[in-house]
DNA sequence: CACAATAGATACCAATTGGTATCATAAAGA
DNA sequence: TCTTTATGATACCAATTGGTATCTATTGTG
C-alpha cells in the first residue's frame, strides 16, 4: 500500500518533486513506519517503480493476447498508452517516459530500470512482428527493431502532447498513424 | 550569463532538481549577487526556458530557411532535434519535452510557457504544410495539425528513447520514417 | 577626482529535506 | 495467557532548501 501510494506520488510530481512527507500525507503513515519497510528513499522510488511497470506489463500482454492478428496487435498495444490518459491505474502518464526524462545520471539504478522496462516493450512488439511475419501476416524481413522504435516514439511523444495541452487527440493522431503504418507493413 | 547557466542546469537536472547552491557553483556567483538580478529560482527558471526556447527557435528557424520544398523542410526541421543530442548548444536533451514531463500543474506559468513554444514548433510545420500545398509540392487539404502531431510526436518520443538508451539510432531511425511519410505527402 | 549606481559578498533566517533512535502498541505464536 | 515480534508513533538530528538584510567592491559618469 506504501509501493502503491509511492507510485502514484512519484509519477505524477517526479522524484525529486515528491518527498517523505508527501509519501507520509498520502499514506498517513509516519516516518518510523515507513523507514521500518524501507531502507530509504531510493529504494522505495525503485520498488514504486517496479510495481508500476508490473502493472504496464500485465496490461500490454492483455492487450497483446486479445489481438487477432500482427496488426491488430501493434494496434492494441498502443492503445494501452492512450488507457495511460484516459483511464489510468496509476495517473501521471507513462512511468518509463517519465523516468526516463528525470533520471539523469543521479540515480543509475532507476534509470536502469527504466532500461530494461522499455526492453519490454519493444519485445513485446518485436514478439508480434516476428509471429506476425511467421503467419505470413507481414512481409517477410520487417524489421521488428525499426518498427518497434517507430510505433514506441509515436506513441510517447504524442502522451507527451497530450499531457502538455492537456487534450488527447494528439495521442489519437499518432494511434491513426500507426495504424496507417502497420497497414503498410502487410505482406 | 547566469540565464544562460540556468538553462544548462535545469535543462539538465530538471526544476525540482537544481538547487540555488546548484546555480551558484555553475556561475561562480553568490547568492545575493544573484538575488539582485531574480525575484526568485522562479523567474530564472522562466527566463531560464525562455532562452533555450529563443536558441531552439532560431535553428528550427534556420533549418526552414534552408529547404528547398516542403518535405525537405519538414525532414530539416525535424532533424534539429537530431541537433539537440548530437551537438547541443545546450544539453540535456528537448526543453520542451523536459518541461512538459516535469511540469505538473506546480509551475502553471512554466507549462503555459512550454505549451506556447510546442505551438511555435506546430506553427513551423503546419507553415510548411500550407506553403507546400500552395506551391503544389504537396496533397491538397493535407491536414498540417496531424502531420504536425505526427513529426512531433515521432522526434520527441524517439529523443526520449536516444536518451534512455543513449543511442541515436531511434531518432535515425524515426527521421527515416519521417522522410518516408513525408513522401506520402506529396501531391 | 568625486560620486552615484550597480554588482556582488557575507552572514543570517525559518522551513524543509532525508534519515535515525527510541518508545509504544498491536498482533500472533507458544 | 504471556511473551515475542512486527508495526507504527514521537521526537529528534544535521544538512540543505529558497530567501533576505546588510555590508563592500566595482563600476561608469560628471
Amino acid at each position: 500500500m506504501i509501493v502503491h501510494e509511492a507510485a502514484l506520488l512519484f509519477n505524477i510530481k517526479g522524484y525529486d518533486g515528491t518527498s517523505m512527507n508527501d509519501l507520509i500525507d498520502a499514506t498517513g503513515i509516519k516516518k518510523g513506519g515507513i523507514y521500518r519497510h524501507f531502507a530509504g528513499k531510493e529504494e522505495i522510488v525503485l520498488e514504486a517503480f517496479d510495481y508500476a511497470i508490473r502493472i504496464r506489463n500485465q496490461e500490454m500482454r492483455d492487450a497483446m493476447s486479445r489481438a487477432e492478428n500482427a496488426v491488430d496487435g501493434l494496434l492494441q498495444v498502443a492503445r494501452t498508452f492512450l488507457g495511460l490518459v484516459t483511464n489510468p491505474v496509476i495517473p501521471g502518464g507513462c512511468p518509463i517516459l517519465n523516468t526516463a526524462i528525470e533520471a539523469d545520471d543521479k540515480l543509475p539504478p532507476l534509470k536502469e530500470r527504466a532500461q530494461k522496462a522499455m526492453d519490454d516493450v519493444r519485445w513485446v512488439m518485436q514478439y508480434i512482428v516476428s509471429n506476425g511475419i511467421e503467419q505470413g501476416e507481414l512481409r517477410p524481413y520487417t524489421n521488428g527493431d525499426v518498427v518497434a522504435t517507430v510505433v514506441i516514439s509515436l506513441v510517447e511523444g504524442a502522451l507527451m502532447m497530450s499531457k502538455l495541452y492537456d487534450d488527447t487527440v494528439h495521442l489519437h493522431r499518432a494511434l491513426d498513424h500507426i495504424a496507417a503504418y502497420a497497414e503498410t507493413l502487410k505482406g
